[in-house]
RNA sequence: GGCUCGAUAGCUCAGUUGGUAGAGCAGGGGACUGAAAAUCCCCGUGUCAGUGGUUCGAUUCCACUUCGAGCCA
């Protein structure tokens, strides 16, 4: 089975700079799992590597969506997959790298996803229904489908209760007959997945510092202009540091608040995405302060 | 120098008619299968500034000390 080198961590945690000094020395590729950078024209915010910092390395799933448009893990784990085939074919070694867990998982959990797109009109729908007679309807609706599924769900989870609405429109399945068939074919590959991470409080001064830089570097300007290109974003001002700048732009906070407000969102971000991350007990954990070149020792030991 | 007000959780503050205390924010933990940088759940012990006094008992009352804010000299 071929190997198939994961590298996850928190947002700031030097992912990016580790990942492709990795690949000179392996003779690999990237595929980023990151559910921001996938969006062309937002680079600054994302903090997407430009290509000087790639270094000659090819990267996928990188700066190919337009903001416009929508994209989910269904499509993630097609074009990864993809991706991945590619780079063995060339004799190479994919490394998977990036933050979002959930499209980490869709990969080393070989999930299946069935060929269905999206309804708005009946997302629409379901949205008038929690606007008129509250959440609470939708979520008795949601009951009646699936009972088992709707044990797990908050009653205030207003995208979990819709998501099992919309699977039993979509395929006539529950969600709980659904996650059941999505795992029955065998991982592909043999996937060796590392996470970084540093002790908190560091972490957090280097959010903290990156999003300054952000800022420095036009963030700003970048959110003035795809305002200026676009004129819907499905999606992609769920990004963080997109929508604070929005919300300034539009007067609700100070400059400075906006900052504050985009560091502390950060902050809690990186939080959750440790808490996805520490889920999976196969792996390995590497020390972020540390010298680069011992955390590759590591990686190079860990999928020998 | 005198007077007044304040000093309680990391921050802003509430409160205890004397029986060792609680909100918001911050922070921590967790969940997560088609929006996921999203969405959602749970978590509050801190010499109640210090020292003495009164009291069965003081964070609460009294005195002094320290620090801060304001006013008067």
């Amino acid at each position: 089975m071929e190997k198939v080198i994961v590298i996850c961590g928190p947002t700031a945690s030097g992912k990016t700079a580790l990942s492709i000094e990795l690949a000179k020395q392996i003779n690999g590729e990237i595929i980023s799992a990151d559910s921001m950078q996938i969006y062309k024209d937002m680079n600054i915010g994302t903090a997407k590597p430009t290509q000087e910092e790639m270094q000659g390395i090819k990267h996928y799933l990188l700066d190919f969506i337009s903001p416009d448009k929508r994209y989910s893990v269904a499509e993630y784990k097609k074009d990864a997959k993809k991706a991945i085939k590619e780079i063995i074919s060339k004799g190479k070694t994919p490394i998977i790298v990036g933050g979002t867990g959930l499209y980490v998982d869709s990969l080393i959990y070989e999930i299946e996803y069935q060929d269905i797109k999206l309804d708005e009109e009946y997302r629409n729908e379901l949205e008038k229904i929690a606007n008129k007679d509250g959440l609470e309807k939708l979520y008795e609706m949601a009951e009646k489908i699936d009972r088992e599924a709707m044990t797990k769900i908050s009653k205030k989870d207003k995208k979990r209760i819709m998501r099992v609405l919309e699977i039993y429109k979509a395929t006539g399945k529950t969600k709980t007959q659904q996650e059941a068939e999505s795992r029955k074919k065998p991982v592909e590959y043999d996937y060796k997945v590392f996470a970084i991470n540093w002790e908190r409080g560091k972490l957090y001064e280097r959010i903290n510092l990156r999003v300054d830089i952000m800022i420095e570097q036009g963030l700003i300007q970048e959110v003035n202009d795809i305002l200026q290109k676009y004129d819907k974003f499905p999606t992609a001002m769920q990004g963080l540091g997109y929508k604070e700048v929005v919300d300034y732009l539009n007067g609700k906070y100070t400059k400075q608040e906006m900052i504050d407000k985009i560091k502390m969102e950060t902050r809690r971000y990186a939080k959750r995405q440790l808490t996805w991350f520490r889920k999976n007990k196969q792996t390995v954990w590497l020390d972020g302060s540390k010298d680069r070149q011992n955390n590759i020792n590591i990686i190079l030991e860990g999928i020998n």
